[in-house]
DNA sequence: TAAACTAATGATAATGATTATAAAGAAGTA
DNA sequence: TACTTCTTTATAATCATTATCATTAGTTTA
């Protein structure tokens, strides 16, 4: 299933006149298989294996041409290192306060609300962005126990 | 106006225990006084003047207090470092994709989609984070200009 | 095909925001 | 005053990210 959307990510980049390296290519698919929203880091040390030359420079420059191609957004909380979203559909995230897991979620886009901005604030809007915060269920359960 | 505003903030930390220092009051005075949400070396280089010994790890320091007692509010953006805010009462930000200016903006709280998320992640919520992005009215014409 | 050009990689150094450490000073307490 | 605790300051350490640059690989041109 995700062969399609890896598929057209190489379409993407092909016809943006980006070379499709072995190292994009791994990026890549890791990405698009990954449901956890992987770090530089993370993406670097999950194919030490199969890439053990590939400099940690390489993973952190081709984020960048994926996300200026589009591909990829970058999610950048508080917290130290970014994290990296292959793009599908929009979508929203919530995040667990206790353990950092960052899990998707669907609702309306708000229009209203960048409407109402627009007209206080004077600005031109171009997008917004919105995350929850609370604990996962399965955080609720250990703190449940640790009572 | 602000003088309540202060005398509060430091009535606040002086029931948390937290001393009330010559550099304390200063940085809580600029964080009140200011509009921008500075970074913390912003308020390091606004206050060198009257503090020409302050270290900027007192600034962290302190920051860092008044974050813990609920004084101020941390905004991480993607760019680099952190940015304060003095908390009044709730409101959002929206930010300008070309200067990077901050403005505060008021609108009704989404419980709605805090609802919705809980529902369809199983997470008990407890906040959430919205940001809109956007071109501020200066750059507006200053785009304009260019074309 | 060979030469020339261009892009990508990898090793390493640099940057810059933030945090840690430890000594010195100030305030609070007995 | 003696003792304890907190705070500041200077400085070093950390750590994610970016810059540099030589090497390699891919593409284009002659
Ligand atoms: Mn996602
Ligand atoms: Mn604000
Ligand atoms: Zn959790
Ligand atoms: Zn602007």
């Amino acid at each position: 299933m995700s062969e399609v959307i890896l598929k057209d990510a190489l379409v993407t980049l092909k016809e943006s006149g980006v070379r499709i390296t072995p190292q994009r290519h791994a990026i890549l698919e890791y990405l698009i298989s990954s449901e956890m929203h992987p770090t530089a880091d993370e993406i670097y040390k999950a194919l030490e294996g199969d890439f053990p030359n590939m400099s940690v420079a390489t993973v952190y420059n081709n984020l960048r041409v994926f996300r200026n191609t589009g591909l990829v957004k970058e999610l950048t909380y508080g917290d130290s290192s970014s994290r990296f979203d292959f793009v599908t559909h929009d979508h929203y995230h919530i995040i667990c306060d206790h353990c950092g897991k960052i899990v998707d979620f669907h609702h309306p886009g708000l229009e209203e609300v960048e409407h109402l901005a627009s007209h206080v604030t004077g600005f031109q809007v171009n997008s917004h962005r919105l995350e929850v915060y609370g604990t996962c269920p399965e955080c609720a359960v250990s703190v449940q126990k640790a009572k």
